[in-house]
DNA sequence: TATGAATGAGGCTTCATTCAT
DNA sequence: TATGAATGAAGCCTCATTCAT
C-alpha cells in the first residue's frame, strides 16, 4: 500500500516485509480507530510480535511518521496542480479539496494532519509545507479580490482542522458528502457583498501550535528503568 | 445545580442526593476530560462509591443522559430568544452562536452533542428539539432570502458537528476565537451573488444518525468470567 | 504473620483478609527475592488479582511500608532492652545484634533497612529512630572508653549496611554464623592499644542518604496518561 | 585492554577482534551497571550484533568469565607486592586493601567477586587463588600474633563479601571512604587485649560456595516455543 | 560466520464492571 | 441500599534468546 522503498535504506528482505506489514496494518488500524489506536493491536493485525514493532519503530511517532511518509508527495503534487490553475479562487479551493479528499479517506491521516507530534520532523514538515502553499494561494486569491481581505492563514487552517475531525467518519456513512460540506465552508471565505464583520482576532501561529498539541496520541510510560526486570 | 425532580420519581432522600452528586461530578469531569472520562473518577469526585454510580446509572449512556437532561432547557431558552429576533438571518446566527457558546465551554457537552448515544432518549430528544428549532430558523431565513435555498438542515448540523469537535480545545488556547471561526462558517450559508454550486446531495437524516453513532464513548472489555473469586 | 490490626482502621473483613494475604505474600517474596520482587508475583502468590494489590497499596512504597510496619516496634523494644544493660559496650553490641538478628531472617527487611524509600515516612522514621538510639549507645560507650573516640555514627551505620547486604543470604546457608561475623566486625570499633589510624573522614549524613538512594527498588513507568486506554 | 591470546586459540582475526570488543564493552557496562546489565546493551556498546555475543559467549557466565579473566593478573600482582612487605599485619591489610580498591571502582567486579558462577572455572580459579594468598597472609599474621588465632579464612572472606556489596555504591557518593570503613573492619581481626569471644563456628568452604551461589545474575524466561515464526 | 530480526513472556498500571457486605 | 472490594483484560515496554540470511 505504501511504497517507500528508499526510506529504509538497507533492510533485510524479511525485515522489509515486516516493516511493510506493520505500516499497512498501522494504516488500516489508524484509518479505523484514529490516532489512539493500540500498538499491540497494530502488531497483532500485522501478524507480528509486538516487540518487532518496537524494534522497527521505537516510538509511536516513528510509526506514524512512516505511515504518513508519502503524505509529503501528496501535498507537493496537489500544490503543483493548484499552481497550474489560472483562477485564484479555483486554485485555492481545489488545493483544499485535494487535501481534504485524502483526509476523508483516512481517519488516522486526518487526526495526524492537525495533531501535535511535536517530535516528528516529518509530520511537521508536511504541515508547514502545506501551510506555506496555502498561504500563497490565499494571498493570490485575496489580491484578486476573491477572498475577503481580513482572512488569515490561521482562519483557513482552523476551518480545515474542524473539517478533518469529521470527514472521515462522514465518509463511511455518506461518501462524497464532504465535498458539499467543504464547498459551503469555503464560500464563507469569499469576498461578497454580505459578510459578517469579524470582531475577534484570528489565532496566532503559536496558538495554532498549542491547539494542535491538544490532539495528541496517548503517551506511554516513560522509559527510565521501566518494564521488564528479572525473569525468575 | 441540576433539577430534574420528575425524572427519578420515587427515590429515598439520600439516594436523590447521591444522584445529584453524581450528576454534578459527571458534569464537571466531562467538561474537563470529555466523553472518555473514567467512571471511577466521576464516582470519586462525587464522593460516592463506584457501585453507587452503577446502581443509579447502569450504563454510561444513562449517566450522560442525566447530565445533559437540562440541556433541553438551554436549547429552549436559546430558541425563545432567537424567535424574538426580527431579522431572520440574525435569529439563525444568534441561535447557533448561543449553542456553540455553550459547547465551547464544555468538552463533554461538545462531545455528546453529536455523539451517538442511540439508546438515550433524552439526548436524542434534545438533539431533535434543537434540530426542529434550527429547521424553523433556517426556513425563515431562506424564505426571506438570507440563506441560499439549496441548503438543508443537515448541512447546518454537519457544520456544527465539525465546529464542536474543535471549539473546546480552541477555547483553552485562544478564548473567544470560536466566534470568528463561526462567523466565517455561517457566511458560507448566505445567499450571495457568488456561491459555489453544490453537486453532492446533502446527508439524509438517517445518515446523520449513523454518523453520530461513530462518536462513541469507550466500550469496556467483554467480561465473560469476571467478578469475585474465592482464592483457590 | 504480621499483626497490624489497628493500622488499617476500618476495612471490610474480606478486604482485611486480602490485605493480610498480600502482606504475607509480599513478606515471603521479599524475603526470597529481595526488594526487586515483581508485584505481579506477589499478587499471584497471595492468590489475588494484581489490581487488588494496587487498590490496597497504590505504590510499591506503600506495600513495603505495610510489610515492615512492625519494624518500628522491634526497634523500640530492642532499644529498651539495650538501655537496661549497664555495661555500655554490651548495650551497644546487644542492640546491634538484635537488629541484625531481625534482618538476618529476612532479605527484604535487610534490603529496605538501608534502601532509599525517600517517599516512605514510615520507613524513614524507623531508620531515623534506630540511628538516634545508636547514637546514644555509641556516645555512652565512647564516654566510658570502650569505643575508640574517632568513630562516628556513620561508621557504624555503614558497617551495618554492609552486613545487611550479606546476612540474609548467609543465613540460608549457615544459620547463626552472622553472630560470629558481627562480633568480629564490632570489635573493630573497640578502643584498644592497637588500632589503625583513620585517615579518611567519615561519611556525612547527607552522603549516607545519597548512598541509601542507590539501593532502590525498581521504578515503574510514570503515571501520566499511561496504561489502559480503550477497550475496543 | 584485555589480552588473553591463549584462551581462544584459533579464531579468525575479525572474530578475535569482536571478542575483544565484546569483552571491553562488557567490562565497561558491568562496571557501570553491575551484574544485571542487559546483554543487548553490551552488544550495542561493542558495536556488534547481539547474536555475535551469543556465538562468542553462549551463556552469561561465559562472558563474565572472559571479562574477569585478567583479574588473575591483578590478584597475582597484589599478592606479589604483599609478599614483599615484612610486617605480617601490614602485608595482610595491604593485600586486602588492594583488592578492595579494585572492587570499589567497579560494580561488576564487586558483584562477581562473590557471585556464584558455579560453571565458571576462571572465576572460581581467581577466587581460589585469591583465597590461597589470603590464607598465607592470614597464617603469617596469626603466627606472629597480629591476628587473633581463632580467625579463619572464611571469616575474612565473608567480611570482604560484605564490603564488596557496598563499596562501589559508596564510592560514587563519598570517594575513598571505603578505606576508613575497611580499616575499621580489619581492626576487628586484630589480636588485642579485648576481643569478643566467638561462639559460633566459622563458615565451611562449602557453605561459602553455596553462599556465593545466591548472588546470581538474572535468569531468562523458560523459552519453550519461541523464535521466528512464519505469519500464518 | 556474523548479524540483524523476531519472538513471547513478563513487568507495571488502569479501567469497566461484578460481588459481597 | 450503598458501598468498597475484587477482578481480568488490555495497554505499554523491555529483555533474553533463537532464527534466517
Amino acid at each position: 500500500m505504501q511504497t517507500d522503498t528508499d526510506v529504509a535504506p538497507r533492510l533485510r528482505r524479511d525485515a522489509q516485509r515486516n516493516r511493510q506489514l506493520l505500516i499497512d496494518a498501522a494504516t488500516e488500524v489508524l484509518r479505523e480507530q484514529g490516532m489512539d489506536a493500540s500498538l499491540d493491536e497494530i502488531a497483532r493485525r500485522a501478524g507480528v510480535g509486538n516487540a518487532t514493532l518496537y524494534r522497527r519503530f521505537p516510538t509511536r511517532e516513528d510509526l506514524y511518521e512512516a505511515v504518513f511518509a508519502n503524505m509529503g508527495g501528496m501535498v507537493g503534487e496537489a500544490a503543483m496542480r493548484a499552481h497550474l490553475i489560472d483562477d485564484p479562487w479555483t486554485a485555492f479551493a481545489t488545493y483544499i479539496e485535494e487535501i481534504t479528499q485524502f483526509c476523508a479517506a483516512d481517519r488516522g491521516l486526518s487526526d495526524l494532519m492537525m495533531a501535535g507530534m511535536a517530535k516528528s520532523p516529518a509530520l511537521n514538515a508536511v504541515r508547514l509545507e502545506s501551510e506555506r502553499v496555502l498561504q500563497e494561494l490565499l494571498d493570490r486569491a485575496q489580491r484578486q479580490g476573491a477572498i475577503r481581505p481580513d482572512i488569515y492563514l490561521e482562519d483557513v487552517t482552523l476551518m480545515l482542522c474542524a473539517m478533518h475531525r469529521v470527514t472521515p467518519a462522514a465518509e463511511t456513512v455518506a461518501p462524497g458528502t464532504w465535498r458539499r460540506h467543504l464547498a459551503i465552508a469555503l464560500d464563507g471565505f469569499r469576498h461578497t457583498g454580505s459578510t459578517t464583520e469579524l470582531t475577534a482576532p484570528p489565532m496566532t501561529a503559536d496558538q495554532m501550535f498549542r491547539l494542535a498539541e491538544q490532539f495528541q496520541p496517548p503517551k506511554g510510560p516513560d522509559r527510565s528503568a521501566a518494564g521488564h526486570r528479572e525473569h525468575p
